[in-house]
This record gives C-alpha cells, structure tokens and sequence, in this order.
DNA sequence: AAACTTTTTGACAGCGTTGTCAACAATTCG
DNA sequence: CGAATTGTTGACAACGCTGTCAAAAAGTTT
C-alpha cells in the first residue's frame, strides 16, 4: 500500500509541494520539464492523492450523490431502473475522478427532507442527481436547493426556473407509438394512463392525443382508462377494456407494468397477442424482454439522462458552466413481438 | 446550510474543541452535565462534523466500498442482486454514519487488480465487500488483500484461512429442497448444474446428491445435465431432459435463470407445469415471481449476508472483533406455483 | 488534611492537501 | 541594456478534525 504523500514526490523531484499539487490538478503554468520531473517522481513512488485531505483543503468533496425513489421499500419491479441511472452517473464518475454515493429513499417519508439536509451536509458532494419520482416533490427540491449544493433533476413534472433539469421527450415519443400503432392500421388505440403524480408519465397521454390527430384519428373519451402505473391497476384496465362488446385492436399502456398486465390479462382471456390484440409500453424494463411475446415499447434513456446530469454538476466540463435549462434526451422506440397489424 | 465548525461548538459550549470531539464521537470519559452542554450547542448551531476533515485527521474514511460483477456488462438479467446487496450493506451504512460507494466491474478485464488498487488507495474506504462470484477470483481477492484494507468475501467458493467470508448454506438447502420434492412423490429428480467457475452454485449439486440419499432415492448420473447459470443454457438442458422417452417428472435448476428456461421450454413442448412436470430453481430473482407459473425456488439472503459483512467491516460493532472465518445466512424455500404432486 | 488514585479536560501538534501571494526567472520592449 | 511584462515557482497559512499527553478536577484512602 502506498503511503508517499505529495511531500515525498516533492523531495524526489526537487520541486515544492505546491509544484507537485499544480501538476496533479492539470493547472496551467508549469514548464513542460519541471512536469515531467513531477510525474516521473509520482510514477516512481505510485503516488496518489489523498482525498480526505483534498477535499478538506479545497472544502468540496469529489462525490456525487444519487437520490432515487427506494424500490425495496415497494417490491417494484423496477430495479433496472435504479440501475441504469447508476451505470450513468458512474461513467462520469469514473472518467473524471468523482466518487458515487448512492442514496434510497422513501418519499412517503416525512422527515425526507431532513434526512437528505443531514446526508448533504455529511457528505458534501460536488453535486446531487435527483431522480424522477422524487424529482417532482417540492417538499424534496426545496430541501436540496436549501443547501446550496448544485444538483440535477431527472425527468420532473414541472420545470421550475432557474434549476437544471435533464428530461426525455414523453410526449413526442408516445406520440410516436401512437402513429406507429396507427400505421399498423389501427383504429380503435386505447389508452391507459399512469399515476397522476408522476408528472412524466402524465405528458405521455398528451402525447396519445397528439398521435391520434397526427394520423388523422379521432380522440375517444371511451378509449382511456385510468391506472397508476402499478401491474395491479393494469389488470384492472385490461379487464375493463378487454371485457367489452366492442374491444380495442390496440392498447397503449403509460408503463411496461401496465402494459405487461394487460399482456397477461390477455393471455387469461385467450385473447391472442399480437394476433387479436396490439399491446405497447413506455419504458423497456428488464420484463420487457423477457416475456412472450416480448413486449414492444420505449427505450428511456436513463443511462444517457443520468450521464448528462452528472456532466453538469462536474468541474471542468463544458456541461457544468449551463446555469440553468432543460436538455432533453429523446427516448428510441423499441418493437418487438407484441404489436402486429389491425385483425 | 451549516457552516459551523467544532470550533463554535466549543465556544458556545464553553468547552475546548477536544470535548466536543469526544462528545461527537461519543467517546466515554465525559461528565454528563458536559456533554449536555456541548449537545445543547451542537443542536443550537445546527452542527455536523466534517467528514474529510475527520477522515484526514483519523486517516480513514467513513465509507464502505462495495465491488461486484457488472451486471449491465453482459445484460443479466440478475440487477435484483445487486440491489439487494447494496440493500443490505446501505442498512449498515446508516446507523453507522458510513456512507456507500459502488464500484461494480468486470472480471473479464484484465486490468480489474489495478483497478481496484487504484480505488482502495484513491478512496481510503474503511472496509470493502466483495461480492460472488468476484469474490471466487484470486486474482481479484489478491489484489484487495495486498492494499491491506480490510475486506469480506461474499459466497466464495473456497474460503482462505485468514479472511472473512460470510456464505449462504447452499449445500444444505440445496439438500431441503431435493427433499421437498421426493416429499412430493417425485422419484426422477433431475439436476441442471451451474457454471463450474462459480463455486457456491456447484456447492448445490452436493446438496442435491444429498437430498437424493436422504430420501432414500438412488442417484443417476442420467438425470444430471450441464448448465452454466445462464437462459440458453437452461434452455439447451431442458430440451435434452424433456425430449427423453422417460422424461424426469422433477427438474430442479442451479439457478433461477435456468429453471425459467425450463419453464419456458416445457411450455414450448407442451408439458403442463406443475401438473406434469415440477421445476425448481435457486435465488429467488425477481422475475421468479412474476412468471407464471411463479416459481419455487430458494430465497437467497443477498441483503442479510452484505448485512453481516458490512457490520465486520464497521468500527464497533461486535462483529468487527472477529478476525477471521465463516458466517452463514441460511437460505429460504419459496414454495410457490411451479412445483407440485408426482403425476 | 495530606497524599494518592482516578476521572475529566485542554493545549497543541499533526493529518495531506489547496489557496494566496510574494519572489524569482524568462521574455519582450523601448 | 535596463525596464517592463509575462511566466513559473515556492513559503506559508489555512482547512476542521483527532491523537497524544499533560494538567486540572474530583474522588479515595490514610
């Protein structure tokens, strides 16, 4: 284990603590010779930086810290989820010397405000990425912008001023399944709408409606059921659409859970998909792929979201001077097995 | 946000910076009537302690490194594990002031020694986990002893003497669940090994061998096929075991993954489950429970083992005194929906 | 009450880095 | 060539805390 501090380089190299300090942190105004003194004396005694002590002097920890919605703490499936945002922060992380702490929560829980004011005043990370749903809880922004602590939000309802936001395109790529389901030859799409406090989901339905009219077919209060992204409230929209004289030849479903549901619900009824019956999600969870017939849907680009995000609350990157704004990350439509052309 | 340092605690307080340090750190050796004092002025001030500058004055950081096999490297479906882990080592974290930082990686690269090196001397954690299947590479094991921070391997296949290792009793329950099975009148078990390089999956197939001869049932090596953990694989075994003249009227998987392909697989070929064929597996992943039929299976303590391994790797806790060996969390059985009666 | 022991407290020196600012060296200009 | 300008380097004081060790206070014993 290395323990040569910056004082060790600085002695083999014949230069000062602070010479050796500018050439770790990449500053500019160090001949190119007394560099390559440095660094050769930082290879030969595999020298690395102490962090703690970097952090305490420059008083800015190189951490990010990820907030998400705990899904233990509901059995949702949607560990993916978590993950891919994980997997996005992390390669910031990783190509620009930044840590990642991760933090759960529950946003049922009243003292969540609290509890994130205690973590970043513990922690102090350079910046926080809040992810969507908690990213639509003013209780919880208000919390994080208290600590003056850069962060920011993935996917919110509303977009408030002067606060970073990394969003995707609901509404324009439902829209876009909406013609495709159309294109299909579909007349009858209907439509079952996700939780009404995530925001997100909500634009998708809008998004229906824009599809409907660009492809020339008429909106039909008939054709909507309410859920609440769970895979319970997605039977339960099944039910109530397949059970009909007249059934739908196409379902859109605000989330794969939904949409997985009514999959299932079909296969109960002996309903054959996508032969009898179109069936499309937003999302593309793990599921998704892996029933039968594979179910087709959106790509969200969660990975990319949180990439971006973590760029914005990173030193040194062009993304990190953009004061305030939305970026937008479209999602990619995914078909698979489970749509197919109007009976 | 709070800008209070030890230093206005101490003049509130009336005290010098060491006793609030001790207070903080609760440390015993303080008056009573002192510590209220200083815990009166730490409320008032709003007052958290600086986590870099403790770490550098202590050289140690409060934080915890969790290491895994990538799943988004190879697309497993297996997120599941990695959220329960960081479910179980994130418990630890909170109640005792660590924070975690994820580090998931690829065995396949060859550069994942100094990888990890360059982590342990970057982020000075107080104690890594390393999680199955890394944890059954020595290369790997290797390079995190020599950093000399203190580490738990999780399930690895043979245990080192000298290091701590906390494993799941894969043998045993393993043995329980072939028991079940001949319970139910099964008397053609069949057995779908695992990956051979990952050791506690192996570990099953004793167990198997075992519950074969606690039932009383013979042992063949007819019923015995191939596998290595994952889908297609199960799948190809599944073909061969279900397309035999005398096909086994049980198949207990490895893994979860490879039971689902046989479900799957006996669903292709017709065969009902459970009413002609009961299917098994091990881990309890998340799809396990969505498919239908929902499967039986054994629900691996992923979150409890972490659990226990970050407790030994946390300053004061009993747990943190055992210099070496071997913990075992036993597994669960999950009887559910893909097992049943011999027919 | 003196002498000792034990408990509680504080002074002070780091921990390994960065920021500030002044000093010095090299380069350019009149 | 000296002066002015620009580029490079180093001395030193933080950063906010913990460890060491000695001093002070409190408790015990004779």
């Amino acid at each position: 284990m290395s323990k040569a501090t910056i004082n060790d380089v600085a002695r083999i190299a014949g230069v000062s603590i602070k010479t050796v300090s500018r050439v770790v942190n990449r500053e500019s105004g160090v001949r190119d010779a007394t560099r390559e003194k440095v660094e050769k004396a930082i290879a030969e005694l595999n020298y690395w930086p102490n962090q703690s002590a970097r952090d305490l002097a420059a008083s800015r920890a190189h951490l990010i810290c990820l907030v998400y919605d705990d899904p233990s703490a509901y059995q949702l499936p949607s560990s993916g989820y978590v993950i891919r945002l994980q997997e996005g922060v992390l390669r910031v992380c990783r190509s620009h010397g930044y840590e990642l702490l991760i933090h759960p929560c529950n946003y049922r829980d009243k003292q969540v405000g609290e509890e994130l004011r205690v973590l970043i005043q513990r922690a102090r990370p350079a910046g926080v990425v809040l992810a969507a749903p908690l990213s639509n809880f003013p209780r919880i922004v208000k919390a994080i912008a208290a600590t003056g602590t850069p962060f920011v939000r993935l996917s919110p309802g509303q977009k408030l001023s002067g606060q970073r936001v990394v969003a995707t395109n609901d509404r324009e790529f439902a829209a876009e399944m909406t013609r495709y389901l159309a294109s299909l030859g579909h007349k009858h799409i209907a439509f079952i709408t996700g939780h009404p406090k995530h925001k997100a989901v909500s634009h998708r339905f809008d998004g229906y409606r824009d599809g409907l009219e660009q492809s020339g077919l008429p909106f039909s209060e008939q054709l909507v059921v309410a859920g609440d992204n769970s895979f319970g409230s997605g039977e339960a929209a099944a039910m109530k659409l397949l059970k009909r004289k007249r059934r739908p030849s196409a379902i859109f479903a605000a989330n794969d859970d939904m949409a997985v549901a009514v999959i299932r619900v079909a296969g109960r009824l002996g309903i054959n998909v996508p032969g009898q019956l179109s069936v499309a999600g937003c999302d593309d969870i793990t599921l998704a792929e892996q029933i039968h017939p594979a179910l087709t849907t959106i790509r969200q680009p969660f990975s990319t979201m949180a990439e971006k995000a973590t760029l914005m609350l990173v030193k040194g990157t062009t993304e990190s001077e953009l004061p305030e704004g939305t970026t937008v990350v479209p999602g990619k439509l995914r078909i698979r097995e489970s749509t197919g052309p109007a009976p």
